[in-house]
RNA sequence: CGCGGAGUGGAGCAGUUCGGUAGCUCGUCGGGCUCAUAACCCGAAGGUCGUUGGUUCAAAUCCAGCCUCCGCAA
């Protein structure tokens, strides 16, 4: 099949890879602008881009599809796709657009839809402490994730597994299930489904203004609230009046310890107390410095049992 | 030209202010103690102090450039 791409970060490089491999012909890629980032604000490709322009496929950056897209608009049309396949673009896609492809627009989405429509429904599944979640692939329509489900796929969420190693597992569980989709969608053999919308709940993009960590809640909360911000933007708390990053931690007990929210209470293997139960900082970074494992960190900077965080 | 921090044995850090013998907590190796141990005791190896140049009798330390990493901001 005559196929365009559209994507942008790391999660639609599988999805990409794998069509490139497939006996189907990728015939153009659509990615976000290049974008200032990081330090000194270089001007910086996403990660599509990178690997389109690798394997020679034509790459289109446009700003928007709905508004002054008539030039892009008309390429697609000259490519005359049979399908559009959608990963985390990034952009909404006018109806102009979704009435192209013969076969329609197939969005790969990292929930089981209709739970957590948006941008971020893997942090979200992983921060709500979730148990399990999935990828579902749907046909676009002009809503945001509305579309009807094509296929979907449920994976287990693991009690320390951080929403970063969940984005990678599911970016390839929706490489596959994106393969599977297009080639059943092609013979015909699968039945639109419409969303339940009474059932939709919405994961809007994560902000840096959920870091903080607030020992004064729930031991299960803070933890899952530490794997769902990793990596980015990662939960944070403070030490001696400095900034600490926490990437990674382990419940340790769930019965309500002998110490205030926030003390430190074992200095070996940095368990810290929040309101029902224990939690051991794992993986850490402090200011200036790199992400290591808490031994390491505590091997430079030792800290005294009953220091109070988030002073 | 966005702002700032950091690079010191294998790991994480101190030492730099005010130049003058390379230090701490661990790890590794050897030995001891112990029924035993990730515990304890004794000992050893291991570092051109990111890199290049400059100042100096003398540079981890002061000056200049470069490389790499990180935080904030986007």
């Amino acid at each position: 099949m005559n196929i365009i791409f559209m994507g942008t970060p790391d999660f639609a490089i599988p999805a990409l890879k794998t069509l490139i491999e497939s006996e189907h012909s990728v015939s153009a890629v659509f990615t976000q602008p290049d974008k200032p980032k990081g330090r000194g604000h270089k001007l910086t490709p996403p990660p599509v881009k990178v690997l389109a322009e690798q394997n020679g496929i034509a790459v289109y950056q446009p700003e928007s599809l709905k508004k002054n897209a008539d030039e892009y608009i008309s390429i697609i049309n000259d490519i005359k796709p049979d399908i559009i396949v959608v990963a985390a673009y990034g952009k909404i896609l006018p109806k102009e657009v979704l009435d192209i492809p013969r076969l329609g627009c197939v969005n790969i989405h990292g929930s089981l839809l209709p739970k957590y429509r948006g941008a971020a429904p893997i942090q979200w599944a992983v921060l709500n402490g979730d148990k399990e979640t999935g990828i579902t692939t749907m046909l676009m329509n002009e809503g945001l994730d509305t579309g009807d489900i094509l296929l979907n796929e449920k994976t287990e969420i693991g009690e320390n597994e951080t929403a970063s190693e969940l984005f990678d597992r599911l970016s390839l569980i929706g490489a596959e299930l994106m393969i599977k989709t297009i080639d059943n969608l092609q013979m015909g053999k699968i039945t639109p489904k419409k969303q339940d919308n009474s059932r939709a709940t919405y994961a809007p993009m994560l902000s840096k203004d959920l870091s903080n960590i607030d020992f004064n809640r729930p031991v299960y909360e803070v933890h899952k609230k530490i794997c769902g911000l990793s990596d980015w933007p990662c939960a944070v708390t403070s030490i001696n009046g400095k900034r600490l990053k926490i990437y990674r931690s382990q419940i340790v007990s769930n019965t309500k310890p002998d110490a205030e929210p926030g003390e430190i209470i074992n200095e070996k293997d940095f368990t810290v107390a929040c309101i029902d139960g224990s939690i051991s900082l794992v993986e850490v970074q402090a200011e200036g410095s790199k992400r290591m494992k808490s031994e390491d960190y505590l091997r430079g900077r030792p800290v005294s049992r009953g220091t109070m965080l988030n002073n």
